[in-house]
DNA sequence: AGCGTTACTGCAATCGATTGCAAATTGTCA
DNA sequence: TGACAATTTGCAATCGATTGCAGTAACGCT
């Protein structure tokens, strides 16, 4: 910079200024097309550390993700950089651990980065994350979960909506014994799509079953479903927290020889990639995770360039997709 | 900083040194003491922006990725991340698009985050990407594909070995007409794979078949497999560059009534998640994704420090993951 | 006592931009 | 012609660390 201000003859602060486009009213046309093409001839590149540490800034937004090989959360972090970079924000993304500490530790690595925001995919219901990084004052979103107090904005699907779909559908179909496969009762969507369930259930005159599985995993999900089949045996569909939990729900009636939509009609919750070839082809609630993420964004850049602090929540409308893992239940019933 | 060096009667520099480890020494044990405490009191978080400025560096990566949502990519990435958060590094991802202008514009914007490197997962055989970098002066890592030049070092997998895994598998089963849906040609997996694919062929004094996809996804692999059975009827199996590919060709059967294994054989690459649970499970070449963008990005926070220019391939060994989509072929033949 | 070490600590420059304030130049109007 | 306004440009401080160099004090040795 030193260099285009001697070559073009003038202070360092006028190429400054020349070179931003909002101040370049402030400098005589001459003298930018001058410095312009100097700065083009020498191929200065400016520092943006240098810009970033006289504003207090870095333009980098973290973004904390439970687990990034789950295919839910790649559309998520798809839609997250999409909108940050075209945005001038670059994500910086992490991987987060089961243990709350470990991820307090995760957060202040983060942190020492000095992000301008944070974009949270993690939080269990009451997380000491939210609180930490609100003391610490660093705007906060978080995106497909939720937590119990209101303390942050949120963009999240409409979990009770979500279940009702998957309930109607199956009560639609004949269905009367119907259980769900609960996530983690720790996560937003796990106590959400159970109370979902349960409500939905209730507007059936049904009464619920429910088994909650110890994680979103296939392995969790069919251990559940062991346990649920040993206690009521005359189940006829389940509908899943989560696809996850879904396909453990086929990988546990496989073992037992039962088959579905045959023996069993499931329900999945999400929509992942390839849940269409997986087999049977999983009917399940759809959610748009990139939209998702493209709004969490959003939101945040608004949150650190306008110093909003008002906090809202924006739900999306799931919907389902009808696939072949749910039939009309045996005539035999 | 300055608070703390008054608090502690001291100057900046001092507290400087006391608060690094390794100049630590340079100060009395008492005063360092002094300092520790008082920074403590006063929830002192060390600026790394501007020691970065003075240091010239970023503790930043690029990370660019042609799909974040590809399931391929996900485990690369978290390898990635995994490795350089505990170097200290962040990683920044971009997703990249398919034109190569594109790209630049894209990896102009993170290196204007001054990234200490790349490492890009994205490269064609002859990408202008690789030079632009090392024009730039920029450390590069590729992974999961290579190019042409041998300009930067990378890690892939071998892939002329692992289509000889699904070559000898194919034969074994006593397969003699084999088809080859071969990836894009201007990337390295596609022209490795063929390349593997006619070798292990003539190897069995077997001919080989091969079609190109347009691109690494399911509907491309449908389109060639359908292109496949309209040219060459009397295949019994395929051998695809790609579990995408694969999933298209499985597509591709159904629509033809065709079934898979019992008509026509399908090895796919990469065995990516959930290839277990569709339908039929699948037969593939499992690559350690996590494991490469981990030693990626050990090379890469390597050359950053050690300023080591010297290139080097790391190539991993695939390995055959047999389930149900390849078996003998009809006794027919 | 005198001299050379060693151990600390302070000073001030530096990294590369941004920006409020002041100064210089030119233009405008009465 | 003089006063005042508008337009440009320069000056210098600032963001928050790091570090080479120099200076001081204490210590050891003959």
């Amino acid at each position: 910079m030193k260099q285009i201000a001697d070559a073009a003859g003038v202070h360092r602060s006028t190429v400054s200024r020349a070179l931003d486009p909002k101040k370049r009213h402030l400098v005589a046309d001459d003298v930018v097309e001058r410095i312009v093409s100097q700065a083009e001839i020498l191929g200065y590149r400016p520092n943006r550390i240098a810009a970033n540490l006289r504003l207090g800034r870095s333009d980098l937004v973290g973004v904390l993700l439970p687990d990034i090989a789950n295919p839910v959360f790649a559309p998520i972090l798809g839609g997250i950089t999409e909108t940050l970079s075209a945005a001038g924000y670059a994500p910086i993304v992490a991987e987060a651990g089961n243990a709350a500490s470990e991820q307090i530790s995760l957060v202040e690595t983060v942190l020492s980065q000095r992000v301008d925001g944070l974009i949270l995919a993690t939080v269990s219901q009451d997380d000491e994350l939210v609180g930490f990084c609100i003391r610490r004052g660093v705007p906060v979103i978080l995106v497909n979960r939720s937590e119990a107090r209101d303390r942050v904005s949120s963009v999240v699907s409409d979990d009770a909506l979500g279940m009702r779909l998957a309930v109607d559908h199956l009560a639609g179909l004949g269905h009367r014994r119907i259980a769900h496969i609960a996530g983690p009762l720790s996560t937003s969507t796990g106590t959400l799509r159970r109370e979902g369930f349960e409500s939905a259930m209730s507007r059936h005159a049904l009464p619920g079953i429910v088994r909650e599985a110890a994680a979103y995993s296939r392995s969790a999900g069919a251990e559940a479903t062991a346990h649920l089949l040993a206690t009521s045996g005359d189940i006829t569909g389940i509908a899943a927290a989560n696809d996850l939990l879904a396909l453990g729900v086929l990988d546990a009636l496989r073992e037992r020889g039962l088959r579905c939509p045959d023996d069993m009609s499931v329900i999945g919750h999400n929509d992942m990639p390839l849940m269409d070839v997986v087999s049977p082809p999983l009917t399940t609630v759809r959610i748009e995770h990139r939209e998702m993420g493209r709004i969490a964004a959003r939101m945040l850049v608004d949150a650190i360039k306008n110093g909003s602090t008002d906090i809202q929540h924006v739900v999306l409308r799931p919907e389902l997709v009808v696939r072949s893992s749910a039939d009309p239940p045996r005539s035999t019933s």
